[in-house]
DNA sequence: GTACATTTGTGCGTATGTATG
DNA sequence: TCATACATACGCACAAATGTA
């Protein structure tokens, strides 16, 4: 209801907005699913690809999976590992290769860690369940 | 050429990977101007849609940029900062908030990294320019 | 400033394939 | 087998951004 095809802001950024706001407000738990396309298509009366766009957005901001055959359910915190490492250590960020994703099983929009010591080979560890500390 | 419709692999995967095996190659070095859209469908033979979702795919990898009316290019390694922490701190990734990208000016497909201690505000600090290392 | 060509962005429609239960 | 839901791929049209003549 509350989108306007003809504000500045693209439709599917608006519809994208709506799902974030029901997310943040609880209103869609974590492990929730999201309405199906055509739902979202009915309701809203936009077509499949501002829907499919919508939901694209929030994968890729990683605030929610998507099953092909079920839909999409809204990401709860993973369980984080922490990670110790010493003190020698760089540590930065990046989007994993399509081979780390399945490796490491990550969805879309997840990034990885990674862990430089000189001499030693880089770690790569999943984002979305890794927490750093630094320990002698 | 390379590219076969009936493969198990879809079409916008593989034009992607023409494109990541040529930035990968050197064959399109860091700042430089990929084919445009309309390029990629006559020399491929696929429809824009496909040629958008292969590029789409490259940027959420962080490997190029989008800029509208102009083109993608291919990312340079972007000077990084090293920031230097106490031992005190735990660090993550995910990825920025649309507030957080802008503010950061930050490219699609680029994660964060947080920063947090005991008693401090998070610092969050952008993914491709940022480098952690540990210090007392 | 205006007009134009180029390029990407948005939005719709259609069809068919794949995954799940 | 069947219904539901997402994935891929094509087509079209128009808007917006950019740079240039």
């Amino acid at each position: 209801v509350t989108i306007d095809p003809r504000s500045y802001e693209p439709t599917y950024v608006q519809l994208a907005g709506l799902i974030r706001a029901a997310i943040e407000r609880g209103n869609l738990a974590p492990g929730a699913l999201l309405p199906s396309e055509a739902s979202l298509v009915q309701e809203h009366g936009v077509s499949r690809e501002t829907a499919r766009r919508a939901i694209a957005l929030l994968r890729n901001e990683g605030r929610i999976v998507t099953r092909p055959g079920r839909g999409s359910y809204v990401r709860g915190v993973t369980d984080t590992d922490v990670v110790y490492v010493s003190r020698e250590v760089q540590v930065a960020t990046r989007m994993p290769s399509a081979h780390e994703r399945q490796q490491l099983e990550l969805p879309e929009g997840t990034p990885v860690l990674v862990v430089s010591r000189p001499g030693h080979e880089e770690q790569v560890l999943p984002g979305d369940r890794t927490i750093i500390e630094f320990q002698d």
